[in-house]
DNA sequence: GTACAGGCAGTAT
DNA sequence: ATACTGCCTGTA
């Protein structure tokens, strides 16, 4: 199969983009364009007339040259049908997939990744979006493309000696602090972008908990979109609710459960949930899904946000 | 005005 | 170990 074939039967952008794990992609007259540290990339899909009917054809686009990017980006190198193929026993995730699919866990950039994460504590998607266009508005190049303007994603040693007024100026609120720990860590070498992608999980993990700021979940999140961790499970109040709701037995098998006997409203739920140790729930789940569980948590993520009725 | 949104660190028990 | 609290900012 061609990558082209490839894509168009198995990534709808849409859905990888609104998923949140792409703050920085937007659709404009058909084609789709997203900020990958100092590039723009574009992609469009045309319908094109064939003798067989219509065939789509996938045009590919990227400033400064990026040369194969799709590959990279949208993890093509990942056997997809077999990864998703090895959650079939799990029903829960085969509807989350049937519904969705096209869905594909997608490569960052990991120097925005991380300073885009430092930025993710406590707020929501509409308002990191925000942060980080203004982030890139403000200190990106401005590369015109189209007759339509975009902004690269700064560098960390760009960012890093920014005054904290200048970054306050992005909305981003105490979050600053984070963001300078994040660049100030990989300005000095302290964090090795390649190390960490090498390193198991359990030690990348490890290094990226020592930068202030950075916690579980958003440790989990650059990791799995970066740093080529397909093990990540990240968990956030949606994903407590999908296992609150969903996967309450593997709790309930794992024996470590007193508590969630008894009869309680689905908010008690989540609470008793809630105050689970992250590791320990993660560790569970990653045991559950096996080496893809990323994956397994974006289509869990969609499905329960989309349950939800949530919008973008 | 109040509650809340994809967390985290600091402090007190 | 676990519970509680404050935090920037914007929206409903």
């Amino acid at each position: 199969m061609t990558d082209s074939s490839l894509l168009s039967s198995f990534i709808n952008p849409e859905i990888s983009v609104n998923s949140g794990q792409m703050f920085l992609w937007q659709k404009l007259d058909n084609s789709w364009y997203g900020i990958y540290g100092n590039h723009v990339l574009k992609f469009s899909i045309l319908e094109q007339d064939k003798d067989e009917g219509l065939k789509p054809n996938i045009q590919f686009f990227s400033f400064p040259e990026f040369k194969n990017w799709e590959r990279h980006v949208f993890r093509l190198d990942d056997d997809i049908i077999s990864i998703l193929s090895g959650f079939s026993k799990d029903s829960i995730l085969s509807r989350a997939i049937r519904t969705h699919p096209g869905l594909r866990v997608m490569r960052q950039e990991p120097q925005q990744c991380m300073i885009s994460f430092a930025c993710a504590s406590n707020t929501n998607i509409v308002m990191i979006r925000r942060m980080l266009s203004t982030i890139c508005r403000k200190f990106g190049h401005r590369v015109s493309i189209d007759g339509k303007e975009f902004f690269t994603f700064p560098s960390a040693d760009r960012l890093n000696k920014l005054t904290n007024s200048e970054l306050l100026s992005c909305g981003v609120g105490y979050r600053v602090k984070t963001i300078k720990a994040v660049t100030q860590n990989i300005v000095s070498n302290n964090v090795d972008i390649e190390h960490l992608k090498r390193a198991k999980y359990d030690t990348s993990k490890k290094e990226l908990l020592k930068i202030y700021g950075i916690g579980n979940k958003i440790a989990d999140c650059i990791l799995l979109f970066s740093l080529e961790k397909t093990e990540a499970f990240p968990i956030d109040v949606w994903i407590t609710r999908a296992i609150c709701l969903y996967y309450r037995w593997l709790l309930e098998a794992n024996k470590e459960q007193k508590n969630c006997s008894e009869e309680r409203t689905l908010k008690m739920e989540e609470k008793l949930l809630y105050r689970y140790k992250y590791e320990i729930l993660s560790e569970m789940m990653r045991k559950h899904f096996g080496k893809y569980a990323g994956y397994a948590q974006q289509y869990l993520f969609y499905y329960i946000r989309q349950k939800a009725d949530r919008k973008w």
